[in-house]
DNA sequence: CGTTCAGTTGACGCGGTTCAATCGAAGTGG
DNA sequence: CCACTTCGATTGAACCGCGTCAACTGAACG
């Protein structure tokens, strides 16, 4: 039941998106108008809330507002592994394939507020039509084709940290992927950012144990690397933590 | 220097092609005549050659066609992780994004013979123009866009792998997930399959050390799951494994 | 005020790594 | 045809990163 109030705010929280996507490829002020219009359908989901079970028919792909969520699967015994952090102006349910190639579901962690992509969508199966791509169409293919290479980057930093390093680089590394992903929407300052999860998500996400997450994170302080109030974070020696971590931040120049 | 006899055995390896993109969606006699096109331009790799760097310029997207390799990264140190094994019929560098938005190379473990995807994706931009999605065209775009799902679903099952999953589990699950690979393309029978790895390859995938590794096959052995002889695997228990590494294999009814 | 939840700490043990040595098969050159 | 080398698989012993168990703390909340 979005009031007035809702419509004003949602509006200025579709800021997230347009830098999110812009960050990727330029974007024509069409393009920018049908952005904006997303803060005209949102829902909010409470935290733990699922908002998509792939393998479950299509859903309606969407763009988080605020809040963060992430992606994971549950093993029988109840083993929980995430596999992607998402945060506001990340995209949920994109690869809506009727089939349930994989299984896994996007879950909130906190309260989250998300809009409804369909009006992007409608544009990007019109660029689909533009064979030269659209450079001036309204559509969001090419930025979604980017975006898509962009998590899969991601992933394979994921990979290469679940399986080749220690639990202190891992923990670097993923805080500086974090800030890095913070400053593309402008939710962060030179040195810190907001990180609203517990350390139970961070070890699902880590592959750790709680009680060792909470232990490196102490060694992260110890060594001045970094400081941690509440949910802000604060890297002291991003030069430090990138060298322990082997960090790259994703390239974007030079894409298509 | 391909003659006559190479061109012959060329048009034969196409078919883990044909088998593996009809698999995930029916082919017409045009594309499949473009597929068996595939043997007329082939190349080899010797183990160990680079068949692609990514961030190194767009290159030639391609098939492999015999022979296996992977995609890797390598850290400052020398630890190496393998994201996925690549077997024939699979695709190599279908993202030729110009942008190297993340860092990983595609190296072959054996003698690799692949052929250059350009008539194919030819067909890939016609079928764009197809907003239907061009059931009877030539266009290879829904095969491609499948199997790109495919592949971030085994990407999720790595991650699960690497993440939550014992030395033992991940092991199992590693060798279900080659034996479905491997049947897809006609290439295993009801139990076994062709496997040609060193024990190093499995622990930079499976992110253990090499001798964990070794432990892990013998105790797989010695429990009467799998046998190895030379690279030839049998899974003596495959409803049992799969209860031991919680596998599913990709569904891929369905599919649009 | 009791309850719940996130964070913290200590003791202990296991899974997996590291180091080092051995062995067989497959080249390779003299 | 035989030393010599190389490579992959294998084995044992010692070590350690990280998990598990358990207890405790403080803040938020009804």
């Amino acid at each position: 039941m979005p009031n007035r109030a809702n419509l004003t705010s949602a509006a200025s929280m579709t800021g997230v998106v347009f830098r999110r996507l812009s960050a990727l490829k330029p974007l024509s002020p069409a393009q920018t108008q049908r952005i904006e219009a997303l803060g005209e359908r949102i829902e909010t989901a409470a935290p733990g809330a699922t908002l998509r079970t792939e393998g479950d028919g299509p859903r309606r792909p969407s763009f988080i507002l605020s809040g963060w969520a992430c992606r994971q699967r549950l093993l029988p015994d109840g083993r929980r592994q995430i596999f992607s952090l998402l945060i506001p102006g990340d995209a949920v349910g994109f690869c809506a394939e009727p089939s349930p190639i994989s299984s896994a579901s996007t879950v909130a962690l906190t309260k989250v507020v998300i809009a409804t992509a369909a009006p992007l969508l409608a544009g990007v199966n019109a660029a689909a039509a533009y064979p030269n791509g659209g450079q001036d169409s309204p559509g969001f293919a090419d930025h979604m084709r980017l975006s898509a290479y962009l998590e899969e980057g991601l992933l394979l930093d994921h990979i290469v940290r679940l399986g080749r390093q220690t639990a202190f680089e891992r923990t670097a590394h993923l805080l500086l992927e974090l800030h890095w992903r913070s400053a593309l929407i402008g939710r962060a300052d030179e040195r810190g950012f907001s990180m609203p999860l517990t350390q139970e998500v961070l070890a699902d996400f880590l592959g750790l144990s709680i009680v060792h997450v909470n232990r490196t994170l102490q060694q992260l302080r110890r060594e001045r690397l970094i400081e941690i109030s509440g949910s802000q974070v604060v890297l002291l020696d991003e030069g430090q933590l990138a060298v322990i971590a082997d960090y790259q931040p994703p390239s974007l120049k030079g894409a298509s």
